[in-house]
DNA sequence: TCCATATCGATGCATTTGCATCTATATGGA
DNA sequence: TCCATATAGATGCAAATGCATCGATATGGA
């Protein structure tokens, strides 16, 4: 089956992406990191909790937000429960499932998280790019995602 | 110290970028596995050393060019030579170092590889944006690498 | 020349991730 | 009701990654 080339333009626009996409999620690691703080992936969960309030999330539910595959939102929830930052209930229609609920602590590593990640985003991004040019590229990237939803 | 607050436009834009670059990725890894094809990663070493042409690289120089540790390098280095992509020569004038060089059948996987990940780049970037969407945001992307650099 | 320090690249060990599979419960049709 | 199949979540094992450190060579100053 015959492959199809890119455009050059498709091309520059997509290394700069992977490039630049990388050396962003490491800056924002190391300045975790520095402030003794969880990876990112535990920002990603700990926020979708704490937006699902007291209802919680079943893991599965988690697996598209944070884009994680099943098995790394089992061992992270596991990794967060041992923490205390979430809890884990059972859920009384489905014997199979179970129900996740930020926990007071929880909420609050999300906030200690957010101190240097907000700040994170700001110098990076805030610093370096107009709101308006900031509204073209969150639109244009709007386009690119899948599955490809309005906006 | 008092951390800074992002903008709500900063925050949409980091917000769309992470997840679209991933899901790119994810996307792209997945077409090479169902290819029987190794990772990005190698392609990106691959591609760097087919540019540097007969003189080679050292692997130092491989680091940020592919923005992987110097310990990320070394391994993946280790396995190309393993599957006879890559050659290590000794280099005269550092005992210390080595220059990699791309064999033949390096130059070929990195061909194959591409027939894949082009095509992949064509039906995610190319079949979504026009050529002047694509260029506007490559122009945006590159304001935001580091360190911080015209164009 | 000698030694302290820096650089290049490799590697031991612990943690994390990926893949495949497992257990347990739910669901739907015969 | 019974059984085949599907779904939720966990986990054993292998591969990959991160971290710290090592050995080897280079470099620069006393």
């Amino acid at each position: 089956m015959a492959k199809r080339s890119p455009s050059p333009e498709a091309v520059t626009a997509w290394a700069r992406l992977m490039r630049v996409s990388r050396q962003l999620v490491e800056k924002t690691e190391d300045a975790l990191k520095a402030g003794g703080l969880p990876p990112l992936a535990w920002y990603d969960v700990l926020h979708e909790l704490a937006e699902a309030g007291e209802g919680g999330l079943r893991p599965f539910e988690l697996i598209d937000r944070v884009l994680l595959a099943q098995y790394g939102v089992s061992r992270l929830l596991a990794r967060l429960e041992a923490e205390g930052l979430v809890e884990k209930l059972p859920v009384s229609d489905d014997g199979r499932g179970q129900t996740v609920r930020i926990t007071p602590s929880g909420r609050d590593m999300r906030r200690r998280i957010w101190t240097v990640y907000g700040a994170s985003i700001a110098e990076l991004m805030g610093d370096r790019l107009s709101a308006d040019e900031l509204k073209t590229l969150a639109t244009l990237l709007a386009r690119l995602r899948h599955p490809p939803i309005g906006n």
